[in-house]
DNA sequence: TATGAGATCAACT
DNA sequence: GTTGATCTCATAC
């Protein structure tokens, strides 16, 4: 386990480089979590982007400082988690997609109802449901305060990058980031 | 392997 | 009333 946390100044930068310095970083939510594979990033200036058109009650959490979570609804049913970072004028964040299942393994199962390791936590739902992510108890919260533990990277991944997934706006944007020889992605790289 | 529908809710038009 | 930063299961090839 790498012994630094990463703490708010990590995240008082665009997004465009904390997205690939959060690659090979761990993640525990309660002591639950992993090594982050795959991330996006969503800056204000991008169309897709929940803080585009400003601010709402849902997205409000991105207006705030950077190093807290901001969690959304998906679809009617999942829950996603999101590092908010430096706002550049105005809200940016990070999605996170994917995690190589490395603590509280039982726990990720029970929530999932599901054994295959390889499914527990890659793709933004399952993410959120495997660590038991939701709005009441996450959205808004400091990252480097209990239930979050987050810790650097030891080493320099190799980052792979590509368009973004399952969206419609500025989808030709390569700002999906992500380890490419991880068999814990939603999806490969190209 | 690939494609399609259903689930389910809050923001937004 | 429509649309998602999605996932799962069913059915078809």
């Amino acid at each position: 386990m790498p012994a630094n946390r990463l703490d708010r100044r990590f995240f008082a930068r665009s997004v465009h480089k904390v997205a690939p310095d959060l690659i090979g970083a761990v993640l525990l939510v309660d002591g639950v979590g992993g090594r982050i594979v795959e991330v996006e990033a969503y800056h204000h200036t991008d169309p897709a982007a929940h803080s585009y058109r400003g601010k709402t009650s849902r997205n409000a959490a991105m207006f705030g400082p950077p190093g807290v979570a901001y969690v959304y609804r998906s679809y009617g049913i999942h829950w996603c988690l999101n590092f908010v970072c430096e706002r550049e004028g105005s809200a940016s964040a990070i999605l996170i997609r994917a995690i190589e299942p490395l603590e509280g393994l039982a726990r990720m199962r029970r929530r999932r109802g599901l054994s295959d390791e390889r499914l527990l936590c890659s793709g933004p739902g399952r993410v959120g449901q495997a660590l038991g992510i939701t709005r009441d108890r996450h959205n808004g919260h400091a990252l480097d305060r209990p239930p979050f533990a987050l810790f650097a990277r030891s080493d320099q991944p190799e980052i792979a990058t590509g368009v973004r997934i399952g969206i419609s706006k500025a989808a030709e944007l390569p700002w999906r980031y992500g380890l490419a020889e991880s068999k814990f992605l939603s999806k490969p790289f190209r």
